[in-house]
RNA sequence: GGAGGGGUUCCAGAGCGGUCAAAUGGGGCGGGCUGUAAACCCGUUGACUUCGGUCUUCGAAAGUUCGAAUCUUUCCCCCUCCA
């Protein structure tokens, strides 16, 4: 089997994949250039996209380039996969403003250096915003049967479910057919990776370049990665777990993955860090919680940079083991003024965003779950004094696992 | 178009004139045990509070009543069956 399939399944990447047989020889045979496509309804990317991201490194990896499809005319219409209902229409101010965010967010994650295996980031409103109507129904449209468009999972189950299904929202497996086979003809682009839920519009693309054009060109998916927990990847209570700074802080994104389920932390490895499938295999009896240490270093130095990952562990043992203050735990500044208006505990925390509900507040206070210095405090009238401050710092704590640092100025 | 059933707090789902901020389960949060894990156990789960209470919630609006999630009217939405 070709190299890089072989490391895409060992690494649990494989789901699914059309003609694998000649994929690989393919693949054994040129460096070819694949895409893949990312949604752009929101501002920024979560880890829920990471084990795509992390497709297109193994591309780069193996000498393959990748194309990094960001769609800002499929987003105008809106996938209908995986949703049960339509979405929100973004305006195209939004639109622009997250395909411009998610680019950056994605060059943190790739290599750029090479020239052979440098990302190409197209945005497919480039050639749908010219489509023309008549022809193109003409020499894409005829391809489709309507029989089959209605036997796709993401049309059938809304029709099951006497659902509305928008004209427009159907004809989003075309479009993204169509993209498939733009960037064929445009890049030479010869594979399309996607998620799972991906499978048949990546069919559908497969399809229309061999009827068009008869290329045969490949499609290969990616398993829906859950949580041992059985949630999904990337919403947590408590919010998205971002791939940008301005979301989550490199810290918050450390002890994400440092206090992954034990279930996950081999599957997580092989996913997502870079670590060779051998050398986990040598270490997978280790400590485990070293191994979840490895994993959030090797996944935040990815994203943040090593310097910050190192800063992060340190931080991260400090704060836990040494009970004292880490560097990178977020920060909140008050002045003496505030404290002499008579800040009460209930203040101190409102302020520091770590709960915004008093009555909650006052909850935590009676299950000795807010500390002050790690002291554990009682009473929810409780006031912050000058004294308190050493090196002009406290150490708040929500839980056994929020903690911030409070400065005085 | 006709006949029924229904919309309840994050979710599922009870309540069907006062004792309802609303049973129960799930989820979340906090505590305990541990390893910043899982499982388990305990507590908690609308907001504000001078801890006496106060305010806002049961699809929407209006009404009956001392008093409504519960009754009436109109409206909106969903489901099932028959055309």
């Amino acid at each position: 089997m070709n190299k890089f399939l072989k490391e895409f399944k060992d690494r649990g990447f494989f789901y699914q994949c059309t003609g694998e047989e000649n994929l690989s020889q393919l693949l054994d045979k040129e460096k070819i250039r694949a895409y893949i496509g990312f949604d752009c309804t929101a501002e920024s990317l979560h880890v829920g996209s990471l084990l795509q991201i992390m497709c297109l490194r193994l591309l780069q990896k193996h000498g393959h380039q990748p194309i990094v499809l960001l769609g800002g005319g499929t987003t105008r219409i809106g996938d209908p996969s995986g949703k049960d209902k339509t979405r929100k229409i973004l305006s195209e101010e939004e639109i622009e403003k997250n395909i411009n965010n998610i680019e950056k967010i994605l060059k943190n994650f790739l290599d750029d250096k090479d020239p052979k295996t440098k990302p190409i980031f197209v945005n497919n409103y480039t050639w749908l915003k010219n489509l023309n109507y008549i022809s193109f129904l003409r020499d894409v449209g005829k391809h489709f049967t309507i029989n089959k468009m209605l036997s796709f999972d993401s049309v059938k189950i809304r029709l099951e479910r006497e659902q509305s299904l928008s004209y427009m929202e159907f004809n989003y497996m075309i479009l993204q057919a169509y993209d498939f086979l733009e960037l064929n003809k445009k890049e030479n682009c010869m594979l399309q990776i996607g998620g799972s839920d991906q499978w048949g519009n990546i069919v559908n693309g497969v399809d229309l370049i061999k009827r068009y054009s008869n290329n045969h060109v490949y499609g290969l998916t990616t398993p829906l990665i859950t949580l041992a927990s059985g949630a999904k990847m990337g919403k947590t209570e408590s919010g998205a777990v971002w791939l940008d700074k301005k979301f989550l802080s490199a810290y918050d994104y450390w002890q994400f993955w440092r206090n992954i389920d034990d279930r996950d932390v081999l599957k997580f490895l092989k996913i997502f860090t870079d670590i060779n499938v051998d050398e986990i295999e040598k270490i997978k009896n280790d400590n485990i919680n070293e191994l979840k240490i490895l994993l959030a270093n090797k996944a935040t130095s990815m994203l943040h940079g090593e310097d910050q990952a190192s800063k992060c562990q340190e931080t991260a043992k400090q704060t836990f083991s040494e009970n004292s203050l880490g560097d990178n735990l977020p920060t909140i500044q008050i002045n003496k003024q505030m404290l002499d208006d008579k800040m009460s505990i209930l203040d101190l925390v409102i302020l520091s965003k770590l709960e915004s509900s008093k009555s909650e507040i006052r909850r935590l206070i009676k299950g000795n779950g807010i500390k002050v210095n790690s002291q554990a405090i009682s009473d929810e009238k409780f006031l912050i004094t000058e004294d308190l401050f050493k090196d002009s710092l406290i150490k708040l704590s929500l839980g056994k696992k929020k903690h911030i640092k409070v400065e005085l100025i």
